[in-house]
DNA sequence: AGCCTATGCGAAC
DNA sequence: TTCGCCTAGGCTG
């Protein structure tokens, strides 16, 4: 599940549930045991998200950098009466007691879990681009790369250091939203629309923080509002056109479209998103 | 029970 | 361009 919303929640309920508190760190595994010995028993200050990366912190400026990759996952219990025998392969497990219950996390899956300082974090942080997520973005860097590059927009968002945090279920749904083929070059978006897309990408994003899925229909395409069926899929939301290729559009009943892009399937509607500007559209071209 | 695919991305070929 | 990661939900049987 892992775009940008999901690591920020992330971040949240770690610092939420191990924040202050000493920590028993291991890895059941074995892959990180060595790190994770080093950490056992400190303080864990916080936790941090850009992008899709993860940082937990603790004592003496030692971050635990994670990247949950493709199929990762690090799920925070809290309040358990018990802390079970890990269950698969468990690369990090965080421990702190809580009076007669326990919180626990479990990471699995990761491709990265890396025991690092200072240097090394900013190191990383350094190679992002601006994070619709973060207060302190700065989306005009975002526009200076898109706008100078020949490059589909769909390859554009979907490279960190351009926008950090965007996957392929917020490309696929932004690019829609604002009829735009994924494949037009970025050099030919005026600087509106750039702006449009990042504000949208900050609403959006932000409201999957919030409910932990990736809505993104208006509320007159809603299953209630269309008397549709709603979507049932592992990503849990509504969508207008990613994994529904094949499938009619919401706003005008053509079939969905799909292609690979870079090792990435692409999703548009050939009718809402015109590779080309119409010629009915009388120079509006939104 | 087994198969397929996937919200990512770096390394290997 | 393909592989690894080795999870997890949905679908097939």
């Amino acid at each position: 599940m892992p775009e940008g919303h999901t690591l920020r929640r992330l971040a949240d309920d770690l610092a939420g549930a191990f924040a202050g508190r000493t920590v028993h760190v291991s890895s059941p595994q074995g892959r990180f045991a060595a790190d994770a010995a080093v950490l056992d028993g400190q303080t864990l200050l916080g936790a941090d998200a850009a992008g899709k990366h993860l940082f937990v912190e603790f004592a003496g400026e030692r971050f635990v950098h994670v990247h949950l990759g493709l199929i990762g996952t690090f799920l925070v219990h809290t309040g358990a009466a018990a802390v079970p025998p890990p269950v698969g392969q468990v690369r990090l497990r965080l421990v702190a007691a809580d009076g007669d219950h326990a919180s626990y996390a479990d990471l699995r899956g990761a491709t990265q879990c890396e025991l690092v300082g200072l240097l090394q974090r900013d190191a990383v942080l350094a190679r992002l681009g601006p994070d619709p997520l973060r207060p302190d973005a700065a989306p005009e860097r975002a526009w200076h790369r898109i706008s100078r590059s020949h490059r589909p927009i769909g390859d554009l968002l979907m490279d960190q250091e351009v926008i950090a945090g965007v996957g392929n279920v917020y490309r696929a749904e932004v690019l829609f939203r604002h009829r735009l083929h994924p494949l037009r070059p970025g050099n030919t978006l005026r600087r509106s629309q750039f702006r449009a897309v990042w504000d949208d990408l900050v609403a959006l994003m932000t409201e999957g923080v919030r409910t932990g899925r990736i809505d993104t229909v208006r509320p007159e395409h809603t299953p209630e509002a269309m008397g549709r069926s709603p979507r049932k899929d592992d990503h849990g939301g509504e969508v207008y056109v990613y994994r529904r290729n094949g499938m009619p559009c919401h706003v005008c009943g053509k079939n969905v479209r799909t292609e690979v892009l870079v090792g990435r399937n692409l999703f548009w509607c050939p009718r809402c998103q015109p590779r080309f500007r119409s010629r009915a559209s009388h120079g509006s071209d939104a």
